[in-house]
DNA sequence: ACACGTTTTCGATTGTAAGACGAAAACCCT
DNA sequence: AGGGTTTTCGTCTTACAATCGAAAACGTGT
């Protein structure tokens, strides 16, 4: 029997041009030539899951670029890799949209809602990894992770809306993340736009660290 | 270099007595002689995770009382198992409180508050089965798992709060659950206790798959 | 310069759901 | 029969989100 082999895979989604895009690879030899692939491989023999695949990301894109990375699930099908048993643990990684990390030749994004071919179970791996992403917008900070570290409500709303796949309200938006305390307001505003309409402020989030917002009544203990 | 090879670990709760259990098996040879394990074992060559674990749950415990078994994460720090790299994907796994399956005697049930000394990294899957726990009880329908097939709504006040660590109130843990449709009434009743009182209702679970109850603002699509 | 359209920002109103409280119902015991 | 107990149901208050509308601040065209 050959011995279950441990790969390492990311879906890093990041918004551009109001679409949610994931990187992906073609691969050149077999299996699947030709075909789309997310970034990760093998498990090193003395790291951690979360460190191998922020060590073969940093291959693909710049490590200071990611703004968060988490992990999703383990995906074990015998029959996922043919002719050898790999089981895979995949991350979502999150980029911010202003910035253009350098790709290898190989390596380009793709909208999330019109994929390629891709190789192996990589689709459904993506395709979790944009259920979570869309989850934790609604009751965690986590849009700081794809937002630039400065930005108009309107260019959130629409990060938001792209990311979620629905309009949202910039009103609501606003006003949601700030009474929980994940926006905060810089004071300065940049120019209006070509076809005027009062100058917009610019807004940062709070914390660049991951926080939940509690949120159900029967966890809240009694106060 | 050795092979990394591949464990499935579940950490198995349960209510009882109003405090939250977990299964756990007592070493007898090395590594860690005497001290508890979860139940688990190494994955197969031909079964998914999920499919493994519930085989090997099936060792320690009837397989039709698991009512609820999810992935919980990888845990893969290269020396969590001394002298052999081993990475562990970990489950959480529920039982009612009403059903009291054969073990074996190498294993019993423990406060998960009170723990003995544990071997390897187990305490720590425990502690995170227990997270994931109490944070999926306050969005989704999980009493479910840890419920039996009718209650009263006092005896899961009772189980609520066992699981989440703090009193719950059985009246609005009654309207929560109804509003969301995840509680309903049987009809039936049952006799008042010794020292009186009105004879409580019997109510159960609406469905036994798992179910999310969206919560937030800026998830919802517009409508 | 002035009116008009545009975009952002803020406040007020409405609606929904949860926490707290208390009254009524239904039972036991003495 | 009366008092104590537990469950059940309703009401009140609070918190937060969604909607609406007005005001602010700008550019453009005449």
């Amino acid at each position: 029997m050959t011995p279950t082999g441990h790969e390492v895979l990311a879906g890093v989604l990041r918004i551009r041009a109001n679409r949610l895009q994931a990187l992906l690879w073609q691969r050149a030899k077999p299996p699947h030539p030709n075909r789309w692939s997310l970034p990760g491989g093998r498990l090193g023999p003395d790291e951690t899951v979360e460190y191998s695949i922020r060590r073969q990301l940093a291959e693909k894109v710049d490590v200071r670029e990611l703004t968060h990375v988490e992990q999703l699930s383990v995906f074990s099908s015998p029959d996922r890799i043919p002719g050898s048993r790999t089981v895979a643990t995949a991350f979502l990684g999150l980029i911010p949209s202003d910035t253009d990390p350098e790709l290898p030749d190989d390596t380009c994004w793709h909208p999330v809602d019109s994929l390629p071919e891709t190789a192996f179970d990589h689709e459904g791996i993506l395709l979790a990894a944009r259920e979570r992403l869309r989850a934790k917008l609604s009751y965690t900070n986590i849009g700081f992770a794809l937002a630039p570290p400065k930005f108009t409500v309107s260019e959130l709303r629409d990060i938001y809306s792209a990311a979620l796949g629905y309009r949202v309200s910039a009103t609501n938006l606003q006003r949601v993340l700030s009474r929980r305390g994940a926006l905060e307001a810089t004071g300065q505003t940049v120019a209006a736009g070509p076809s005027g309409g009062r100058p917009p402020a610019l807004f940062r989030f709070t914390s660049r660290d991951l926080q939940i917002t509690d949120a159900f009544a029967v966890l809240r203990p009694p106060g």
